[in-house]
DNA sequence: CTAATCTTGTGAAGTATTTCACAAGACGCG
DNA sequence: CGCGTCTTGTGAAATACTTCACAAGATTAG
């Protein structure tokens, strides 16, 4: 079995959240010719995408649409939970820890991290902004699946260290800087100023 | 001329920050091979990324980081700034508007709008946020190039196609909702939990 | 000036992704 | 049941993107 392209991931995603309207909707079946308008896409296009997982339409029907949403879950990894710890309480920090679409995708937020006294034991939405210093402690214990880094250019290559010292797995960067690091430890990298360009 | 391919800008920009980064470090030339292997892809593919624009290299030497800066920074459209203003100042249009990188790269944000009376008047980092009632009268003469969509996803349609009507010509989709607008404004969506999947 | 060494620019080859096009299954209706 | 209509699943064709490989320009050293 051949690795999933990055351009068929983004589409499952968009699929799966015109699939739960359409539930909410309570439509029973949806076409791919549905999906690929509202996607901006192609129906052939969506029927390519999903047969690379196997083939669960009904020809002259179309999907159901609670089978693909759950089938989508799964091959999304979205039916189980993930753990997430944003590191750098600063704008960035403080505006995806309270941010409600990761907890409707099965991301919980259970630690933010900073490295400034001021903001250390302040209380965010129930969350207790912990001191970076025991961040590798922590870890040992909570095990959290992935690190969200928004922290200052200057020290994210340090502290990414620290996070892929501290067994973490995974890093969504949000800082302006391409990190350096092990190839296991996965790396996605975002930059809103780029989205503009 | 073949349009430009969304991958290579993203790599064009890439390079840009390198390029930055070595005019800040006062390297004059820089090779194929050293960005590449800051941007984690092949020399080969620097050198098509740029021959696609012309040839401003020099055999032997490299490029001429100032050239080849001033050189992106024209065809990503960054030798003249930008105006931008945000729609829906909760959190990530708050933590946006605050977000230095903007700035950085020639975007400067004019305005922040907001429908909740509570929040109209108050004052953010030296800009008011205005109701968005005047939204089409502002845009009449302020004319900004680029509108940033952060509300919830439920009023998110109805907000675009008012933007679309008040003539900005881009949106920065925020909101986890597809857009359906006219072919000629530009849509471009990001959606923070998708790049966690 | 010549030789050795770099490094670009670019056809050609190799991969990957998207679109086309159509046979065949599924349903509804008379 | 037979017919018309809808829609999937999928090879094949088309297109797009990446990597290879090498001739040729540029520089440096002797």
């Amino acid at each position: 079995m051949k690795r999933i392209a990055d351009s068929t991931v983004r589409r499952l995603s968009l699929y799966l959240r015109f699939l739960e309207e359409a539930e909410a909707r309570g439509s029973a079946t949806i076409s791919s010719e549905e999906l690929a308008k509202k996607g901006a896409t192609t129906s052939a296009q969506v029927r390519k995408d999903l047969s690379f997982f196997g083939s669960f339409g009904k020809r002259g029907l179309g999907y159901s649409v609670p089978e693909l949403a759950a089938r989508l879950r799964q091959i999304l990894g979205l039916e189980r939970s993930w753990s997430v710890v944003i590191v750098g309480a600063g704008k960035i920090g403080s505006a995806l820890a309270q941010y409600r679409g990761f907890r409707q995708r099965g991301f919980s937020v259970i630690a933010v991290y900073d490295s400034d006294p001021a903001k250390v034991g302040s209380e965010w939405d129930g969350l207790v902004v912990r001191d970076i210093a025991t961040l590798e402690a922590d870890a040992a214990h909570e095990r959290p699946d992935i690190a969200v880094l928004a922290t200052p250019g200057e020290v994210a290559q340090g502290v990414a260290e620290r996070i892929a010292k501290a067994g973490i797995p995974a890093i969504l960067n949000f800082a302006p800087v391409q990190l350096q690091l092990r190839a296991d430890i996965a790396v996605k990298n975002v930059n809103m100023a780029l989205e503009l360009e």
